[in-house]
DNA sequence: GATAATTTATGAACCTATTCATTTATGAAT
DNA sequence: ATTCATAAATGAATAGGTTCATAAATTATC
């Protein structure tokens, strides 16, 4: 990998934290933010929360969520991006062992599709966080990105050693082609403007199946 | 296609504009605001731009602005659209009429490419606009995009008809996988925290590559 | 040409994310 | 225990995007 893999947990919790006073006070701060931050979002959406309103509720001053997180769609991102990892973990889990590669990967996007549609527009926001990362939070966020890829590249490793992929491919560029995939037809998925979600995610499926089997040219031999 | 599509110039332009006193007027706002929003954006970058900066420079009150564009990302956009439609149609005109499909598509591609490292932090602005569309103005987003892959079934159908890819692919999902994967790999490309170009640029030609010619198993028939 | 109706423009006021000088809490040293 | 150093927290102040009541300009109607 062309990328140091960070923890994965993006607020300040460098790793050897001694459990002093200072470091059991944040860890109470931290948690109390992320609480009245889900709670908020979830009741009335990213715009209609205001910062002064969180601050509020987990019981802190309004400068102290700037601490824990850069800028209010940064502090989206990190209500967010556990309950992503356990969705994907979860659904990367529930997975039937011996499928077809298609069928692991439409089974396991859709899901996460569903996920994502308990709040479109939270999840817009935290979608253009996820890929176009700012500042120093930004490596995290390429990192988090980077293990749901590998393991999306342990799927086509399955693959390859049932043949139904060739040994010579690059499992994490598949990965990757799988992934955008993904993320193009996700962005259409929560949009307004989409079609019906039927008809969405059989688009998703053939467009997989075409990143499986290609264009189908002469010269595939 | 399953969308209305819209003219693209973004801003207020409805289709039956008499040439009255009112329209021209309109239309010289349109200019200066244009004109002065680019400037600054260039020169500045779009945090430091000031809203009320873009006014004074076009000569117009500070409401005016909102009046042709939604809010602050849209007047980038706006701003980026026709450049982008530019530099798409000179991308497209300047390809090679006879080389395969992946030459083409990577040609094309890094070009553009190109024309978005002019200005990464706008082009970012720019780019998060463009698949997260919101509210009105995004059906001419969608729009935009859908021109631009109908742009690229079109290779696929010329790759079609010389028998590098299989009638039976539908061009214009072929096209969306295609894009889909130009658009990963440009916010790479333009991310500081990825690679050097030129590994993006291989990274890009393989994912390409591995589109066209699929995984490669044994299914392939 | 005058009046009414409608569209467009304006910028002061508003709202809220973000900053930062100051204060407070904790840990270390004596 | 006291003092000092450092880290963390605070919230009033700032800044800039956005709104909106009002005014100006244009067009339609008579």
């Amino acid at each position: 990998m062309h990328l140091h893999i960070a923890r994965a947990s993006v607020p300040p919790n460098r790793a050897g934290a001694k459990p002093g006073l200072r470091e059991k006070n944040k860890a109470e701060k931290r948690a109390a933010i992320l609480k009245a931050a889900r709670e908020l979002f979830a009741a009335k959406g990213f715009e209609k929360t205001t910062i002064q309103e969180i601050a509020r509720r987990a019981g802190v001053g309004t400068g102290t969520i700037f601490l824990y997180a850069k800028d209010k769609p940064a502090l989206l991102f990190w209500v967010f991006q556990d309950e992503v990892g356990r969705a994907e973990k979860k659904a990367l889990a529930a997975l039937p062992k011996r499928a077809p590669l298609l069928d692991k990967l439409f089974l396991l996007f859709r899901r996460l599709f569903y996920h994502y549609a308990q709040h479109p527009s939270l999840s817009e926001v935290y979608l253009r966080e996820l890929i176009i990362p700012r500042g120093e939070s930004g490596q995290q966020n390429v990192a988090f990105t980077l293990e749901f890829l590998e393991e999306i590249a342990k799927l086509v490793d399955d693959a390859k050693s049932r043949g139904e992929v060739h040994e010579d491919v690059s499992s994490l560029l598949a990965a990757s082609n799988f992934f955008a995939i993904y993320y193009f037809a996700l962005l259409g998925w929560l949009s307004p403007l989409g079609d019906d979600r039927e008809s969405q995610l059989k688009r998703l499926r053939r467009s997989l199946h075409l990143q499986i089997d290609g264009l189908g040219g002469k010269k595939a031999d």
